[in-house]
DNA sequence: GGGGTTGTTGGACATCTGCGCAATAGCCTC
DNA sequence: GAGGCTATTGCGCAGATGTCCAACAACCCC
């Protein structure tokens, strides 16, 4: 209806694509949902985008990169490496948030058949992977931590908290939701030679950012104007 | 067309379907699909399964079970349980074979939509975490190994087993492929206080069962002649 | 061999899929 | 206000989807 300009209408159609994805998962969203989420046609999606991968992997994208985007300007906050640590996974998201964790399952599981979703899904997981890196890197430099292979250290602890939160929130029920975090932190220092309870989240010393939960990104999918509204399309 | 008895039909559909889930993935397998690979009608399949997703979580079933039983087995077959825990890794498919670990991925995705799917392997997915659990507290008890909590320390292992696989399928070329396994050796190692080496596959001197390569399960997917047929199917 | 049981067929049903295209409607410039 | 640019429509296309059901055919028992 409302005529817009390729951007904002770019940007619209990626918005409406996500909040299908998150209602539906990425496989049974369709260019039909999306139109009808905007209160638009059908046609117009392919208008501005050539195929439904790659509008898929473009909303994958924003979502992700957000969270990504978020923890680490949480982290540059911080001074030291192991403050950044800390801010890590007390603003890591996926572990929490149902909703974009299993955006991450739907983009793993659908990587294998659509290219430009499985391209966008492995640029930002390899990115989270470096962020951590890095930061181990820094804290080796500066003799905080002691690591041989920073690169390695880093897929380790990434894919322990992935592989914890995939039972989270796929099963839910077999893991205790706070272990994910609290046995990855605990992994984290064992494999960066830091003493026990370093990286744990309370002893938030860092910069005064206001850091009410945990949890300090979107905490709602994209869209949903009140939690109650999700509960009623993701019934746990 | 050949006319079978109830069980053998039932058989013979659950192993099509399988076929079927492995070539194109769960989501994309569909009933017509199933039918025409075993050249008979899709009304039959109805005849048998009441809905689709009672099908995939049948197949999933056979699949994923029939994995865990070779590995149990084989782990049977040692007596200590440092040796089984060799076992478990040297057997361990899912890291190896990318069809059977697919198959994981595309069950955990849907499992948040397909009630009876997520019910399978959540199912599966704890009877792997308590084969490893059970491993561990009997080397406890027989002082080989030390760990405070040997159901936590199996959800880890096996986390992180799958959380680095993940990358391994999803994501080509993030990981070597044999980094998989080995980091994983090395973690369960460090969380049982184990001397680094004492869990590599190499000295494998357990009873004398032929295992050529450390995969030692039905290396292809189910009803696939040869290999190359499958390269045809899934690109890498 | 006849009759009943039951595995199997093949298509109907309504709905959905990604994609493309002519026609339309809104906005900006002159 | 006229003209042109372009965002947007609305439907068509060819095919796929899960589910259901009356009809058919193969088998076994009597």
């Amino acid at each position: 209806m409302a005529r817009m300009g390729p951007d904002e209408r770019r940007n619209a159609i990626v918005g409406a694509a996500l909040e299908v994805m998150v209602e539906r998962g990425i496989a049974a969203t369709t260019v039909r949902h999306v139109a009808d989420r905007m209160g638009t046609s059908s046609g117009l999606i392919h208008h501005y985008f050539a195929s439904m991968d790659e509008l898929l992997a473009d909303a994958f994208e924003r979502a992700a990169s957000q969270d990504l985007n978020v923890t680490r300007e949480a982290m540059s906050r911080n001074h030291t490496a192991v403050d950044k640590l800390r801010t890590f996974f007390a603003t890591y998201a996926r572990a929490e948030q149902d909703w974009a964790f299993q955006l991450w399952l739907d983009a793993w599981a659908e990587a294998s058949r659509r290219p430009q979703l499985r391209a966008t899904s492995q640029r930002l997981n390899i990115a989270w992977q470096r962020l951590l890196a890095e930061t181990i890197s820094a804290g080796v430099v500066s003799g905080q931590m002691s690591c041989a292979d920073p690169d390695a250290a880093a897929w380790r602890i990434l894919s322990l908290l992935d592989g914890l939160a995939l039972q989270a929130v796929a099963h839910r029920g077999s893991i205790d939701r706070s272990a994910v975090v609290t046995w990855s932190v605990r992994h984290a220092e064992t494999e960066l030679g830091l003493a026990d309870g370093t990286l744990d989240g309370s002893k938030s010393d860092a910069a005064g950012h206001p850091l009410g939960s945990p949890c300090n990104r979107s905490s709602r999918p994209p869209g949903t104007p009140a939690p109650p509204s999700r509960a009623h399309r993701l019934p746990s």
